[in-house]
DNA sequence: CTAAAAACATGATATTTATCAGTTACCAAT
DNA sequence: ATTGGTAACTGATAAATATCATGTTTTTAG
């Protein structure tokens, strides 16, 4: 039995908390709950999205494939963040696909119940737009990093960005292990590269693996390399 | 004398027209006009706005510096455009500067105008939101072009936007002259590589210059080239 | 109008990064 | 346990791009 979104503690963290009462339990009786097995897709590049997917497990890369064959990660969204509001919003096919990183649990919510609160809630629809503004600013940061900073630099920054955002595992790993290859896709730089740069810094002291699993050593010193010293 | 906003064209292209008479009367009421000068700043990084510019006249862009002291360009805001939105409905300080490209003309609307309405006309919040939307789907495209594409490749799709966004003049030169540093700060590297990538595009016949003026000669080349072929 | 400064341009070179080719390690299914 | 496939890794090389040096042209300020 699914239970139902007043009661859901996902809820606390993205713009659902700005619901009444009513339009809450409007989104609890119309949505439907998914898994999604670790590699698949939530949805693809072109779909046309007839909702948004609220993340409750797991994680999701919202990525873009280039002619080149190759795929840029965007963005990782984890527990409470929605996504495909942007296509709903505008009203347009997604420019993005979400594949699970590993096994996922989310809640499909209609575009119906989202555009019937836009048009009535204010306090949602301004809620939704600091979300999107902060979204924005986060992209204008990744332009400048992409055009302004090496490949090391940016690995560098994207091994603090998982400490900060998905935290460690008990032995000191990054508690989101994503593949050599995700790891390059989110950095935008060859695989081959990125494995390069990963022996360099083990070689340097800065980080430890184990397997696929990847531990910060010296913080400081990676804080440093992002600064450019 | 300044004109009523209720009057001004300009509103037709940007989120105001959702505005109700009254909502719009009050802008009017509280707006400033202001001319900026060619290199002057509208606002820099860091500042606390106070609220947004209306962009009357003259092109603004919107840049970050980098640590290695290089600015990159994330937009050309032109006629129509409200600048420091986002700073404002975040109530962060703005992550971005405006620098005039050439003379400007701008409105000033205080924050509590817009704040105002935000709260009161959810068509107005839904408008701004469906512009920020786009505005982000425009930022991860820029993302993937900037990681997936050669430098020669951004060049090209750069001169094909400076051309559908401001258009040519008489002789058929871009409509919007930019220095070279700029075009180097848009494209994301350094500014001889874009001038030597002026002078290979001209040599191929692609483009036709005349001092600082650019003029596109084969638009189709400069398609497959963006393209990848 | 002229001097100084800024922007433009190009060659030589260094550095960074991608690509290609191949080996090794690991996991999953029989 | 064996095997087949995928991901991880490494070296050699090529390609792309940045940097440095320097000269030329254009713009700007007095």
């Amino acid at each position: 039995m699914e239970s139902r979104c007043e009661n859901c503690i996902i809820r606390q963290f993205n713009s659902l908390r700005a619901m009444s009462k009513e339009e809450l339990k409007q989104v609890s009786d119309s949505k439907t709950t998914r898994t999604i097995k670790k590699g698949e897709p939530i949805f693809e590049e072109g779909d046309k999205l007839n909702g948004v997917y609220c993340v409750r497990n797991g994680v999701s890369k919202l990525s873009k494939l280039s002619a080149n064959g190759k795929d840029q990660i965007v963005k990782l969204a984890s527990k409470g963040e929605v996504l495909g509001q942007r296509s709903v919003i505008s009203q347009e096919s997604t420019n993005l696909s979400a594949i699970a990183v590993n096994d996922m649990e989310v809640c499909f919510i209609p575009k119906e119940s989202i555009n019937n609160t836009l048009q009535k809630n204010p306090n949602f629809t301004l809620e939704v737009l600091r979300h999107m503004a902060h979204d924005l600013k986060e992209a204008d940061d990744v332009i400048v990093n992409i055009s302004q900073k090496t490949v090391k630099q940016r690995m560098a920054e994207a091994f603090l960005y998982l400490q900060n955002n998905f935290g460690e595992d008990a032995e000191g790993y990054l508690a989101l292990t994503l593949s050599r290859e995700d790891i390059s896709n989110v950095v935008g730089t060859a695989t081959e590269s990125a494995i390069r740069i990963i022996s360099e810094f083990k070689k340097k002291g800065l980080i430890q693996t184990s397997g696929k699993k990847i531990g910060i050593k010296d913080e400081r010193k990676l804080l440093e390399m992002v600064e450019g010293f």
